[in-house]
RNA sequence: GCCCAGGUAGCUCAGGGGUAGAGCACUUCCUUGGUAAGGAAGAGGUCUCGGGUUCAAUUCCCGAUCUGGGCUCCA
């Protein structure tokens, strides 16, 4: 008989007869270990206890942990095949069609008959606890390609699944029962799945939402129901309280806790921004500003509201119409800008420009407008007013290199300013719709990507996702879910100069077209805020706290000393106010903190006496006594150089 | 734009075909205090908007709008 050897995790080397599943090897290992075993891993693929082994390779047996990927895998994939057949049971007619897990759980998309809503969970869940306490196995079943396409007829869903599966050149076709083949609820399903549903031991439903079939939205909407399923309670327990936690980072609740901006009905997608916000934005704005002006980059300022022909040559009004808000001038069409692109073009246009001119950075905290789809906005990361903090280079072919790879250092370091590592790269190449041919195309992707090996970036491919006109780098940062954000980008367009009439005359004294760079390092100043307050939970570091002291009186007696305080405090450029409400000291110390308000200073008889403050610093609680000076050159060193 | 769920006081939310509720916040008074909520009183609402059903609608129905979770799309 054939032998196969498998590489056990501490390296020893097992050999077993071919044909001999998982199972049996966990049980030849120990009784323990079959007992809690899930799933096997072989080669790097997940297989099914069940499943005979055919070929060796790097083995290990997988057992319940919520620290293991692997296992959860497998936990929230056989999760998504009860929560199918509780919805099954409950709604009959129900069709299915895909139930993947995914990072924090799994979900599965169908077309109930019944409309489902969030009040039709405690039922269902109901129900997956009845199918997991039958602890029936999940039995696979692999039939031949015609079996599976008569098992499919007229479902919809799992017939085109069968039939992409067909296309991928398999042979075979798996189904899944939850229980008995033929009596029990049964999947068309390439698992792997755990032995039975009773190793189900912590799960939960948390959302419904809308999905499209294939993710096309002229396709039918399907149900998708959300879910996560965990190794043990524990793991469920730590998630939830997770999401509880989540919530209180979120920036639109810290924009009202902290009074730092609004969004309102009149006004959907544009931020109203109140002082203590602006102030913020603004310390995103003058930090960008210093950082780009010292790698020069020269300012720039134009229009928000330009001429429709503008547009029409750029190719905006063709491409990127339904995102434009319109307007009038008299009987003249106006857009409202989405891009600074174009208008930086205009000010390239002025004037003669020569080969020594490039590269030449021009840079915008450009504001503009896009009329984005009513369900896209999301708080501040996702708006339809914002400035991007732009800019537009004008190079040769032979600059692009360098200049992308500057831009990636620059990016890098404007981040850790803030605390952040770049999370993500993504490198996205030509879209459907489009403007330039494609040699332009493959010389502009060519290009970035030569660019990106001279940054030492480890990007990641994304097809098809570049701008219209041209490709893009894009770096992602996270929100408090774990929600990926474009935030930083750079293109490579060889389009607009051309269309535009961008030139700058050669060494060769003739006129050549110069290749455009469109970069923004945070991307948008309302987005990154958004990612900065849920990073810090709104307690930030003191050089962007909106308030950075805050003085307390102990009584009203001390209110004019406070006053003298905070004074010099202002003198010395520190943003600082003063309590001076009737209440008592502990209620004051609360507020201070719940506004995450970075000093708080307290003053009452002792310090009046001895000029003094009592300085509590934020997460460290009291300070003792000190002079104001004293104060004032502590906290200065605190701020970055 | 699509699917589902929501919109009640400044905020967080309860309620329900017949004069609108709580906690916090706010105002005033008492209190003048020493490091995470002192006490009392008061004020505050066209129950998102528009239609419909009804003797009567904040409540039921339809539509609009905004918000949330997703999908699609994007900085």
């Amino acid at each position: 008989m054939q032998e196969i050897e498998l590489i056990l995790p501490d390296k020893s080397v097992r050999k077993i007869p071919a044909g001999t599943t998982g199972q049996q090897v966990a049980e030849s290992i120990s009784q323990s270990l079959a007992r809690k075993a899930l799933a096997i891993k072989i080669g790097g693929k997940i297989l099914d206890l069940s499943q005979p082994l055919t070929t060796g390779g790097d083995f290990r047996i997988i057992t319940p942990s919520n620290d293991d990927p692997d296992a959860l895998y497998v936990l929230r994939h056989s999760c998504a095949h009860v929560l199918a057949e509780a919805v099954c049971d409950l709604y009959p007619g129900t069709r299915l069609a895909y139930g993947p897990p995914v990072d924090e759980g799994f979900y599965y998309d169908l077309a109930s008959p019944k409309p489902l809503s969030d009040d039709d969970f405690p039922a269902i869940e109901k129900r997956m606890a009845e199918i997991i306490k039958e602890d029936r196995p999940f039995t696979r079943c692999e039939v031949p390609v015609e079996e599976a396409m008569r098992r499919t007829e007229g479902d919809k869903y799992k017939r085109d699944n069968a039939e992409r599966a067909v296309a991928r050149g398999d042979k075979i076709i798996s189904f899944y029962a939850n229980g008995e083949p033929g009596k029990n609820w049964e999947d068309l399903c390439a698992g792997p799945h755990v032995p039975s549903t009773g190793r189900l031991k912590a799960f939960k439903i948390l959302s419904l939402a809308g999905a499209y079939w294939h993710g096309d939205q002229n396709s039918d909407q399907l149900t998708r129901i959300y879910g996560v399923c965990f190794a043990d309670k524990e793991g469920l327990q730590k998630h939830l309280t997770f999401l509880e936690e989540a919530k209180k980072r979120d920036h639109r609740r810290l924009g009202k806790d902290l009074d730092l901006f609004h969004l309102e009905d009149h006004s959907p997608g544009m931020v109203f921004w109140h002082p203590k916000g602006a102030f913020l934005y603004n310390a995103l704005r003058n930090h960008v500003r210093k950082v780009i002006l010292a790698r020069g980059y020269q300012e720039v300022i134009t229009p928000e509201i330009v001429d429709k022909s503008l547009w029409i040559r750029s190719g905006h009004a063709d491409k990127y119409n339904e995102n434009m808000f319109k307007t009038m001038a008299g009987d003249k069409e106006m857009a409202v800008k989405p891009m600074n692109c174009p208008c930086h073009i205009e000010i390239f246009n002025q004037g003669l420009k020569s080969w020594r001119d490039l590269p030449l950075r021009l840079a915008e905290f450009g504001k503009c407008h896009r009329n984005e789809l009513a369900g896209t906005m999301h708080g501040l990361m996702r708006v339809r007013g914002f400035v991007q903090d732009d800019a537009h280079i004008f190079c040769t072919e032979e600059q692009i290199a360098p200049e992308v790879r500057d831009f990636c250092v620059l990016v890098k370091d404007l981040y850790a300013d803030f605390g952040f590592q770049v999370a993500k790269v993504k490198f996205s190449t030509r879209p459907e719709k489009r403007i330039g041919s494609d040699d332009l195309w493959d010389k502009a992707e060519a290009a970035l990507a030569e660019a990106t090996k001279l940054a030492g970036l480890d990007a990641e491919l994304n097809p098809g996702e570049g701008a219209f006109y041209g490709p893009k780098l894009e770096f992602v940062l996270k929100d408090c879910l774990g929600r990926d954000w474009q935030c930083g980008t750079i293109q490579v367009d060889f389009n607009l100069p051309v269309r535009l009439g961008a030139t700058y005359v050669g060494q060769d004294n003739q006129k050549h077209h110069p290749v455009m760079l469109h970069r923004a390092a945070l991307g948008s100043i309302e987005r990154f805020c958004g990612i900065l307050i849920e990073e810090y939970a709104g307690d930030f570091p003191l050089w962007l706290a909106p308030t950075q002291v805050r003085v307390l009186p102990i009584s009203e007696k001390f209110q004019d000393y406070a006053l003298q305080v905070l004074s010099k405090l202002i003198a010395a450029e520190i943003r600082a106010e003063v309590d001076n409400s009737n209440e008592k000291i502990g209620y004051k110390i609360r507020q201070g903190e719940q506004q995450k308000i970075p000093y708080l200073l307290v003053v009452g008889e002792k310090e009046t006496l001895g000029n003094l403050v009592s300085v509590r610093k934020r997460k460290e609680g009291d300070q003792g006594q000190q002079s104001l000076d004293d104060f004032v050159k502590v906290f200065k060193l605190g701020l970055p150089n």
